[in-house]
DNA sequence: CATAGTTCTGCATAGGTATTCAAGTTTGCT
DNA sequence: AGCAAACTTGAATACCTATGCAGAACTATG
């Protein structure tokens, strides 16, 4: 007697391919030809297959057919987060960064695996090792020091990896253009007729895309026959506290200053806040611009001028970085542009 | 001393469990028991495994595993975007949530796919018949009235599907305790001493959530004994501009009001922006709550006060509820607070 | 009609794991 | 010592698809 194999725990059985070749009156093979768009296939074999298919409500089972490929068509995602922090505490500009490459990896076919990842003992989770993945894409805070660590350390091998920031190690990065989006800003508070400028930035951060806006914004106004001063923060992610500090350390300072530029949207907030308790009115006596134009950034009062990078085109570039489909692998400066609002 | 690995071709071959086997001694289904955590594993089998794991650098091949277990451990979560629209126009509550989401996924050790949707022709993707998830959340804006049709219908399957929002055809549904938060808007507002109360709010959205918020306030101020009236905006996603059409109809039908109920705070935004063109002080004049919490309402000036449902817990509850894992299968409502801030 | 050349289809198999079943080993008890 | 029971391990196999290769059907040409 044949024991009959009953799989009693399982969802209705799954519809194979085979179920279809029967049905179309083809083999297996002639039904994943079909399927998969080849060309090999007569149209009226193809047609059959299809309307089979469609019958018997099949669809490709991606665990098998990427087990027989060989990979996944899917690209990971880790976004860094601070060490305790919850879902709240992700930066706007990662969400919006994770939406640009959602619909850039669409654009190509690509699933896309979104992890948060906040303790070191998880970290990335070995998506492309463990076969999840073709590569791996990293965005989020900066301020978790042991997460750009552990990063700087996945650089070694050879995994495919790309990142959100500026220059670290050998990986592949991708970023803003800073350095063009300081320098508008500087032009653009030149332009507003501002004399004394001054940057609120750090140098300490892992890593280096606020250094690059401020010593761009510094140089281009310095060029420009304009003052202008680094106020220093404390180097990690920056917050609205810090911009708040910011400006109690340039009021002690009793500097004239006329135009700040901040060089995160976050920093701006607190920086428009302290001067307008201590009584400056912006932009008549101080202008301000920002940098990232998450969508806070249009809601304060006076609306926040900023540079906002082309998230489409960061996403596109970080896409094409992690699979090596870049076709100018120079190109890993994200064009911005100056939204000129209320507060210059 | 181990021989470095020297990567002469493309793709280093994948170190499989036989290898594994091998150089620790025992067979490939040790392999396999050991490191999944069987426990009819001696530990002396398992610790001589997980040393030749480590030392070959395996990492188990999910695509084969998941072949062979039938499921994935993955969620795929949908975020519905407008029509057109680009990765800039997704909702940044939908980010917040897609947090929650994320987070509560990690929890339970599952991941999560995700993918921005707005063409019909591609919605959803058929990730769980494809084997690629194991269930579906849907989120995202409420504009997309195909998208949602479509999803409707959807739910006429059987697939694991929960989404964000109110009760719409048979699927699994979590949303904020809108009842709740609305009431505590309606007794924030009395309490502070408002005599004449307004909603912004519509009922002709195709989901519900909006009409549950509108409703629960008016009837909460009329039972406290206060006079309260709706205006109803365009149905679809909520925007700013429409909150500054409702203070336009407002002000033109010059009715008493000095508090107002705005069912989201993108609304919100725009009320507070008509009110303060027209000349009234928030709070003195008016005072105004939105609803959700978004990021960008502590940035208005004054900050927003608003209804912010608990995101973790949302999250949890999705994933739950599409996990089957619910312990209270009736418990949909993600409790909220309120945040009272300077609009107040 | 025969043959070479095309075009299409089927056979067999690989991809790496998890699981069933049976066999082997050890322990416990009388 | 003898036997049963408990504990570990291994052999074989299923999961489902994509693809190399060979064969079949068909077309065109002489």
């Amino acid at each position: 007697m044949d024991a009959p194999k009953i799989d009693t725990g399982r969802k209705p059985a799954r519809v194979t391919s085979f179920e279809v070749a029967e049905r179309a009156g083809v083999s297996q093979p002639t039904v994943s030809r079909a399927l998969s768009g080849s060309s090999v296939i007569s149209e009226a074999t193809r047609e059959k297959v299809l309307i089979a298919a469609k019958e018997l409500g099949y669809f490709i089972d991606e665990r098998a057919a990427r087990l027989r490929r060989g990979h996944t068509g899917t690209l990971a995602t880790v976004v860094i987060c601070k060490p305790g922090g919850g879902a709240r505490d992700v930066n706007p500009f990662s969400y919006a960064l994770l939406g640009g490459i959602c619909a850039a990896a669409a654009e190509r076919g690509l699933e896309v695996l979104v992890s948060l990842q906040s303790e070191e003992d998880k970290l990335f989770g070995h998506f492309v090792e463990r076969g999840q993945a073709e590569g791996l894409i990293v965005i989020g805070t900066t301020a978790n020091r042991a997460a750009w660590d552990y990063f700087r350390k996945v650089g070694e091998t050879t995994e495919p990896v790309a990142y959100w920031g500026s220059p670290l190690g050998d990986l592949d990065w991708v970023s803003s253009d800073n350095e063009a989006g300081a320098r508008l800003a500087a032009e653009h508070l030149v332009e507003r007729g501002c004399t004394n400028l001054v940057c609120v930035g750090s140098h300490g951060s892992p890593q280096r895309q606020f250094a690059e806006r401020a010593d761009a914004f510094l140089n281009r106004a310095r060029e420009l026959g304009v003052s202008a001063d680094l106020i220093e923060i404390e180097p990690g992610e920056a917050r609205r506290e810090q911009g708040r500090l910011a400006v109690e350390k340039l009021l002690a300072s009793k500097a004239e200053c006329d135009g700040i530029f901040a060089v995160c949207d976050a920093l701006a907030f607190g920086v428009m806040e302290a001067l307008q308790d201590a009584g400056n009115a912006i932009p008549d006596d101080v202008r301000l611009v920002g940098f990232d134009g998450i969508p806070a950034s249009e809601m304060t009062q006076p609306p926040l001028s900023t540079i906002e990078p082309d998230l489409d085109q960061a996403g596109r570039l970080l896409v094409e970085a992690v699979t090596g489909a870049g076709p100018h692998p120079s190109v890993r400066r994200v064009p911005v542009r100056l939204l000129t609002r209320g507060s210059s």
